[in-house]
DNA sequence: ACGTTTTACGAAAACGTTATAGCAAAAATT
DNA sequence: AATTTTTGCTATAACGTTTTCGTAAAACGT
């Protein structure tokens, strides 16, 4: 930080420092004339704005934050990027914190953010059951904008970005069961989150309106550790009444039952046709090729921040509640 | 912000605002049952010190920023992860910038970050021939504490956390020959970085060291353009002196060399041995499963930020040239 | 020519901290 | 008992901006 600041222009110039300032600030107090002066001498010396005395004063920056739950993950690194892209072209810096589906973490991320640091939020929400009354806490005393994507709470006060996750669904339930599958199974976690319950009601429905009942055997409930979900899911697969279609509404549940497949010998599409939930890049190659339900990750994080950015400059956070919604992508490979 | 502040504070405990101060920064000046009361009082109105008064009173800041390439790839997102989880760790806020492999964009974001938002730099820079310079100037103008990693160019003064790229391919390229591989080829790009380069002087000893000579056929040339690579690497694997070995020493090169494979039938590991250097972790779900020579990614991101918030605390960045070298994986699986 | 408005700038007060220097009272040293 | 030293606190000046208010001079209107 070896800059110079404004009270050596000011003094170079023969001007005031509020002159400087405002002259920088393109305000139309200041003649054109000394607006030119200014912004060269400016730029000879590369002149640029201490942000923490522009931000104090100011009481707001062009900092907001994004909290999400894993960075290794096609969904969120592509919904980043989105992001990212955005805030780039506006000039606003862009925070990461990552909450590795620890609701602990997630909370003192946003009680670290209380003190002021950014002017915005974008949130992913971690599993678990606890509720969001920390979201409703931390709005309370920030009173920050705050936009939700893809995993989003069932707060009705914050705008959302998600995708169609019932509808999309429920057409890939379908196409499983148009390919011959008479015993779709849908993966489920433990504590479900808005998203998965939206996908497993479509699922749900595709299966009723395609005349297969749906019972608990249409359902299995598998956890965060992937080596009992291994053996679960094998267990399942061995057994007599094992299922000969599956929709994964996450990507690592996808990748565990390739694996279970290979171990199994069982052959994916004959045996087993499946379509997984996920932005993976290699579904193409794998083996077989996956059928991939995947959402527009990229879009989403870019609509996510522009949201955001237009409340953060329009202050009218209070009435955006909006739900964007865009459509998933269904693409259907050799394995259904 | 409509947060409390330290007047308030020490109005209501009828001190004043530089004992509150120090009391809050644990100073020894402070007697410990004043602390107490302090604390005590803050912690009960939920009191933040706000960021940008202290970040201007002190003249730095527990920011940081991470420029990379990309964030959609597994290596960047592994490294990301573990930077983020000493910055979490540590208390330090993270900013990430994305520079898609545009140096104008590096260029801006280095600009952009002199105007003393962050204390410290971790990055990996971007592909290109146009030469350091602006990192250099950055530092000259800046004198922050830099930390690359990965992708790091060759100016002495900076401290670099790299992986054992000669070594490791070097090993990887006797296990193709040791396969039975007669005619291995390397995939270089058009302007090699150092740690590319480093990658091909491995490979090319490896062929000398095992009685193969090292000629143009040894090598191609790939682009940024993945569609002109497929059809190069097609037309070559068409070809009757076709090579029967491949080191892919960048991903998706790797899934480019499947593709034409599945295109044209090869198989392999029996027509061709692939190796390819990535972290995927859908390799072994491939067809074939993909043998990997793998960085460590999360632990390249930890180091770098390690040093970097130590050179940041002990202000010794001037001395801090030290390269931290960190083995690579070779995982050998089907396709060789 | 006189009053009024506009233009173009400057002085000074924030913004919320931290660091420096100073100063009584208490404790320790002679 | 007289001194030095330590303890525990306060007053105040930064840090580098932005913003509010004030005010000459210039421009305008009649």
């Amino acid at each position: 930080m070896k800059g110079i600041n404004m009270i050596q222009l000011a003094k170079e110039l023969g001007l005031s420092v509020s002159t400087v300032s405002k002259a920088l600030g393109d305000s139309h107090e200041i003649s054109s004339t000394t607006k030119k002066r200014v912004m060269e001498l400016a730029k000879k010396y590369n002149y640029k704005p201490n942000p923490f005395a522009s931000n104090l004063r100011k009481k707001k920056g062009k900092q907001i934050a994004v909290i999400i739950p894993d960075i290794v993950n096609n969904f969120f690194a592509l919904a980043v990027d989105g992001i990212e892209s955005v805030t780039m072209a506006k000039h606003y810096d862009t925070f990461i914190y990552l909450t590795h589906e620890n609701l602990e973490r997630e909370k003192s991320v946003l009680e670290h953010l209380e003190n002021g640091l950014i002017s915005g939020l974008i949130i992913s929400v971690c599993t678990g059951r606890e509720g969001y009354g920390h979201f409703q806490q931390f709005y309370e005393s920030a009173r920050l904008p705050m936009v939700f994507f893809d995993r989003v709470p069932d707060l009705l006060q914050f705008p959302k970005v998600i995708s169609n996750n019932y509808e999309s669904t429920f057409e890939s339930t379908e196409r499983l069961i148009k390919a011959g599958s008479k015993r779709p199974l849908f993966i489920q976690t433990e504590e479900p989150l808005y998203t998965l319950m939206e996908r497993r009601r479509g699922f749900q429905d595709a299966l009723v309106a395609n005349g297969i009942s749906f019972t608990d055997e249409s359902l299995i409930t598998c956890s965060e550790n992937m080596e009992d979900n291994y053996l679960l899911l094998k267990k399942l697969f061995s057994s007599r009444k094992r299922p000969d279609g599956i929709f994964a509404p996450i990507e690592k549940f996808a990748i565990t039952v390739y694996q279970v497949c290979r171990d199994l010998k069982l052959n994916i599409p004959k045996d087993l046709k499946v379509i997984g939930m996920t932005n993976l890049r290699t579904a193409a190659l794998l083996n077989p090729s996956l059928s991939t339900l995947s959402q527009p990750a990229f879009d989403m994080g870019r609509e996510a921040a522009t949201l955001l950015l237009k409340m953060i400059e329009k202050k009218s956070y209070a009435a955006a509640n909006d739900i964007i919604v865009l459509a998933n992508e269904l693409t259907i490979r050799d394995s259904v």
